[in-house]
DNA sequence: GCTCACAAACTTGTATACAAGAATGTAAGC
DNA sequence: GCTTACATTCTTGTATACAAGTTTGTGAGC
């Protein structure tokens, strides 16, 4: 594969799992292809990959997207997540000692990060939990999947997740790695899916996500000091930011 | 999505599902464009969608060539499909009666293609009931993954399978079927597993897949008669067309 | 007769030019 | 002042031309 569409590509995909880009972002083809000092050509080879792989979509003449999973997507995606993970778990007769090391010394990284209150390499290595959970067993097809898996659940999260709860997701990661070294893997598979459940139900997936998410934040109260003077077509109600809406995105909003 | 390119990689995909193509089958942008009409950009499109989907490979400036999994891709295949095959049925909880009265269709109608010697349609039937299971639970996002997957066992097996087994998968097949059916779905998950196993124990992951497969296939007994007179560089031993090699590959040997 | 070096043909790799359409900005009409 | 029609600009869609490398074919030399 041409390492340099390759880098694009891997660079999009890591900035979406450690939630650095929002779902909906634009992505166009030649500031992409200014950014990494290659042809559109190229770009274009890495979109239509990470097209293939579900993590942005092309809008005719208008440019590439970050997806915007809808809610039938997103319980798709946590339905095959739960399939995918437990089926690993249930698969396994035995979990290798460096396995189960690595893993502890994952969420060892995990609980720092958030006693740190280090957000952002929080989001990233919750996700990371699972990607390693599948890297440690060897099989690189499977982790590959999951990866993919991920990175569309993340932005899941980023759409339809009201609220944090990194430190509970933690907790969670800890209870099944003890499982695992305690060789009780059915538990360990119990876990995961109770686990997974929980953080689909932790979301809101009966609010649609808001078309209007990317200017909202643009106008939250920190930035209208800046705001240019009488801004045109602020059609709002006057309640200041009010805007009584279930919804709202914001940067880190990964968890699992 | 393109409509055209879109139209290449799935015919190449379900050509490969059906057993039409070999592994290492070499496709060659040109004769593809002229055949489906478009131009080369659409089909190096599609090659590179099917690239990430893992089932073509390309070789620099020598062409495009369906993969020929190695016995370490093949093992991780065959684990990937047991972890989400029988994690979907561990899943569940109950199975919908239309589903049952669908799978049953779909076994009959395997039956039928065994009992008429009907060696094409049967192998296609056979990796597609795995593809009929995931999709009759509605989650898309797990059928294309299955999707793909049986398209590399499919070419693992051709590669690898020494034997035919048809009626012996068809049999697991409506085991499991009938497990659904009076809804114990941890036998259905186990017999799934076993069958996967079984299918996987079937093959000979020890013989390397021979690089010269598809030339001793031409120079088979069958074609010599109308071969051409003094064919150059025959440097085979004499015996007609024996050739003491553990593997050999033939047109339709997708088991599962 | 066999081997090796060179030339020709063929295939993918890459960039670029231009076409087609979408979004935006502008001005005319009511 | 507001709406609507049109022109402009920006972005992707597609084809094509040429570059780079691989394979095949040919002939000279031993």
């Amino acid at each position: 594969m041409n390492p340099a569409a390759a880098n694009i590509e891997e660079a999009i995909l890591s900035a979406i799992l450690a939630g650095r880009i929002n779902p909906g972002t634009r992505l166009g083809e030649q500031k992409l292809a200014d950014l990494f000092s290659v042809s559109r050509t190229r770009v274009r080879e890495a979109m239509m990959r990470l097209e293939t792989r579900g993590v942005v979509q092309v809008s005719a003449r208008r440019g590439w997207y970050v997806v915007e999973p809808s809610a039938d997507e997103a319980r798709e995606a946590f339905q095959t997540r739960r399939v995918i993970e437990t089926g690993l778990l249930h698969t396994l007769r035995a979990v290798p000692s460096e396995v189960v090391k690595s893993l502890k010394e994952h969420v060892a990284i995990e609980r720092e990060a958030i006693a740190a209150g280090d957000v952002h390499s929080r989001a990233c290595l919750l996700g990371d939990f699972h990607i390693h959970l599948a890297d440690a067993l060897g099989n690189r097809l499977l982790t590959e999947i999951i990866r993919d898996l991920t990175a569309r659940t993340t932005l899941i999260s980023m759409l339809y997740q009201p609220t944090e709860k990194a430190a509970e997701s933690s907790h969670d990661h800890e209870d099944i790695v003890a499982a695992l070294e305690a060789g009780d893997i059915p538990l360990a598979a119990r876990l995961m899916d109770e686990h997974i459940q929980k953080v689909e139900a932790g979301l809101n997936l009966t609010a649609k996500p808001d078309p209007l998410a990317g200017l909202r934040e643009l106008l939250s109260p920190s930035t209208f000091a800046g705001a240019p003077p009488s801004m045109p077509g602020a059609a709002n109600g006057a309640h200041g930011h009010g805007h009584a809406h279930t919804h709202h995105s914001h940067a880190s909003a990964k968890e699992d």
